[in-house]
DNA sequence: CATCAAGCTTGAAATAGTCAAGCTTGAAAT
DNA sequence: ATTTCAAGCTTGACTATTTCAAGCTTGATG
């Protein structure tokens, strides 16, 4: 590699396919352990962003789709009983979300599994946390 | 919660929700580029993981999907003319794809819409590549 | 040969995603 | 006050994507 200069549509297309083949891997990685806990891996992710009372619009930005999907999303996840709807506190046009207790519990033990083995378990903290820092100055800027 | 040395737990959840939401972007780029010349999302990643002929397999571990999708995907890529199955030279039960001058004019077309304000633009060179060896370094070890 | 694995395809079924349209409500301007 | 416009959510129709199991051909191996 002495001179090859790279052009920038030749790195372009390397780094996609190596952040499109990471969130393939992770999302492998989540189905794997949502699918034994009656969860598909689209819930699974809705679970894992379930960190507290969140809107729908909330949920649908951190899982990066539109609310429409967000909506059937989570009503499966609300005929399992996992999640509830309730009415927002201060804007009658949102739905806050909240985690039954069955839903909490279940987000615990898919936590729990999605560390085991996770993809990103080839990084060591101080890798992960530049990974991190990188991606974060990425989707920002964008 | 005092000091919250950031569980693993945490890390992870934020690590694997930033990767997607990335990957979503640049799908959303890719699509948006993609179609105005008539190609799908997925017909289009195809299209920019083909650097030169390969198999079907081998086009389906690019893509991080299964051969029987990427049977799917070529299948189109063929009708449209982008792409051809040849005979391989050595291995007779596997194809060889190989684009047509179609196809590698739409190619190139394709990649350079594909620069243009892309989702890793906010990058600098010098942090793209740093991004780049992080992920292979996750990739590879997974 | 005989056996087993790899490469590819097929078809059925489930999942996920887009898009446009509609309803309710909030916010802001007039 | 009233109007107007935008935001939050849902719905329905449609398309794309993915999984899975099963099958065929061929290669590699014993």
């Amino acid at each position: 590699m002495t001179m090859s200069p790279e052009t920038p549509a030749v790195a372009e297309r390397e780094l996609c396919g190596l952040v499109n083949g990471l969130a393939q891997r992770i999302a492998a990685h989540v189905r794997e352990r949502a699918v034994p806990l009656g969860l598909t891996s689209a819930q699974a992710t809705a679970l894992r962003e379930m960190t507290g009372p969140m809107t729908m619009r909330e949920l649908a930005d951190r899982m990066s789709c539109e609310p429409s999907n967000a909506t059937f999303i989570v009503d499966k996840l609300e005929k399992q009983g996992l999640i509830e709807r309730r009415a927002h506190p201060t804007d009658r046009r949102a739905k806050q979300l909240v985690l039954t207790s069955e839903g909490n519990t279940l987000r615990e033990r898919l936590l729990e599994l999605l560390i085991q083995d996770s993809p990103l378990a080839g990084l060591t903290t101080q890798q992960q946390r530049a990974l991190q820092d990188l991606l974060e100055k990425a989707v920002i800027r964008s």
